[in-house]
DNA sequence: TTGACACATTCCCATATGGGAATACGATGG
DNA sequence: CCATCGTATTCCCATATGGGAATGTGTCAA
C-alpha cells in the first residue's frame, strides 16, 4: 500500500502547508476562490485542487453565488486533531518537568514501602 | 513535486495512524522495540521504519541498553500542531455559536453609527 | 449569440510512500 | 568462535501525491 490518501483524514489533509494557509485565510470568513488565489499567490487550478481535498474531509463548505463559489471554514473535523495533541500538551510545559521530579520521588517512596514487605 | 516527505514535519509524520499509536504507547514511558511490536501487532521491520520517521522529526529519542534500543517520547515537535489547531478550538464550541450572534449585532450597531457620518 | 469571467477538471510527470520479504548488524551467552 | 536475540536496513512494488499545462463548464453582460 502507498501512503494514505490525503482525503482520508483531517490529519492527512492538514499535513499540507498550503491547505493550512487556506484554512487560515478562511478563518476570517467566507471567500471566493480568486480571493484565496490572490492571498496565497498560487495558480488557480492548484488552489481549486486543494479546496477539493478540504471539501472531501469536510473542512470547508461551498456556496454558489452567481459566478463565484464562496468557501467557508468548517472547523469541526479539526477536533480529533486537537483532542489527540492536547493530551501531549503538558509534556512540553515547564510545570510538567517539575511534576516529573515529584513522580520520581513518589516512586522512590513506594519502593521503600515495598522493601519492608517483599524484599 | 510529489507529496512532502513524512519526515518534513511533525504534521506529516503524525498523519500516519500507526505513528500516532507508537507515540501513544510511548506516553507511558520508555520502551524497547519489541514491546511496541507486540503492542501494535505489526511486523518488526515496519515498526522500525515508523520509528525512524519519528526519530527524524525529533518525536522520539533512542537509548542503547545492551541488545535493546529503548525509545522514549519527545513531545516538543507536537507543539506547532497544538498551537495551530488550538486557534480553531473555539469554532466548534457551542459558546462560540452564541458569540457569533453577538458579533453580528455589534456589526449592525457599527454600521448604524457610520451611517450618520459617511452616508 | 458571443465573449469574458470564475472555477473545476483532466492529463501528465517525478517522487516518496507503506508494506512485504529477505537480509545485515551489533551485543550477548555458551 | 558461534548461535541467537533484538533491531535496522535494503530491495521491491502499487499507489497517490503536488504541480504544470491545457481544457471544460456555467454564469453574466452586451
Amino acid at each position: 500500500m502507498a501512503r494514505a490518501a490525503t482525503t482520508t483524514d483531517a490529519f492527512n489533509a492538514v499535513a499540507e502547508p498550503r491547505r493550512r494557509q487556506i484554512l487560515d485565510a478562511l478563518a476570517n470568513g467566507e471567500r471566493p476562490v480568486n480571493d484565496l488565489v490572490a492571498a496565497l499567490g498560487l495558480p488557480q487550478p492548484l488552489v481549486s485542487k486543494h479546496l477539493r481535498v478540504l471539501r472531501q474531509v469536510g473542512l470547508v463548505e461551498v456556496r454558489d453565488e452567481g459566478r463565484q463559489r464562496l468557501y467557508r471554514l468548517n472547523a469541526g473535523p479539526l477536533r480529533p486533531i486537537h483532542e489527540w495533541v492536547k493530551s501531549y500538551e503538558q509534556l512540553w510545559t515547564e510545570r510538567f518537568a517539575r511534576l516529573d521530579v515529584v513522580l520520581e520521588e513518589l516512586k522512590e517512596l513506594e519502593s521503600e514501602d515495598t522493601d519492608d514487605d517483599d524484599e
